[in-house]
DNA sequence: CTGGATGCAAAGGTTTTGCACGCTA
DNA sequence: TAGCGTGCAAAACCTTTGCATCCAG
């Protein structure tokens, strides 16, 4: 679902922020945003970033990678298993008995990513918040 | 590859961390584990249980969900894709071409989990650091 | 004009580090 | 006894928030 936020503004810093974001391929830290941005605005805040970067989020325009939640987590099972994570409200359950995770890419074959079969983090919507 | 830590000495208060993050299934942050230690161990700091989480991970007796990296990421790109995160250099490569990611778990059935298309991460170890 | 957006500075959280002391092997 | 591990406190970071001011619509 797309929402759009009516009452937005569009400032020239949003517009930057937004403009950068879209041409970088680095998936950038805010920190390294602020000084792509900082070229182009020198007066802009750390502050401005986070705020339009929460924004755009909101109206998905921006993706915030990884967990909403910004304290690591950690297990004690080592056997092989891969995590879902809910988006909504970060409980995390445990895979144990996947067998085998099939992505169909030609990229992924191209970039020879070698895959941690006990590694995948698999986001979405647990069935409490659903 | 297991690494086994010669030199590691097994100190009350990193049994008891192992200990507790093995009985658990609810994946703590480190402030969680924090206060399920300081029961058995009163006097624990919370720089033991970091420095412990660390050690443990180091040794492949624990894993830290997530990036290793503590900073958000963003990403500019709206339209459908995954991302291959590099567990070693945090480089994040884009899977535009992804159709399906088949995941055979009844776990997974059972669990009503709704995936988010948009939003899987697999790590990994890329190209350059293999 | 109006109220959303900004910049600055301060506060809030999490994680790391320095240091003297304690404890395992 | 050697040197790894601990607890405490301070520091280092990342992110959020309060407030007066600015500016887009």
């Amino acid at each position: 679902m797309i929402v759009t936020d009516k009452k937005c503004r569009k400032s020239q810093q949003r517009k930057v922020i937004l403009d950068e974001l879209q041409k970088s391929t680095a998936h950038p830290t805010a920190k390294q945003l602020y000084q792509l941005v900082k070229k182009r605005l020198p007066d802009v805040g750390m502050a401005t970033i986070y705020r339009n970067l929460d924004h755009l989020e909101k109206n998905n325009q921006v993706i915030k990678i990884g967990s909403k939640q910004n304290e690591t987590r950690y297990d004690g099972k080592i056997s092989k298993h891969c995590h879902l994570i809910c988006r909504d409200c970060n409980h995390i359950i445990d895979l144990m008995d996947v067998d085998k995770i099939i992505i169909k890419s030609k990229e992924l074959k191209q970039s020879k990513f070698k895959i941690d079969p006990n590694y995948a983090e698999i986001f979405g919507t647990c069935n409490a918040c659903c």
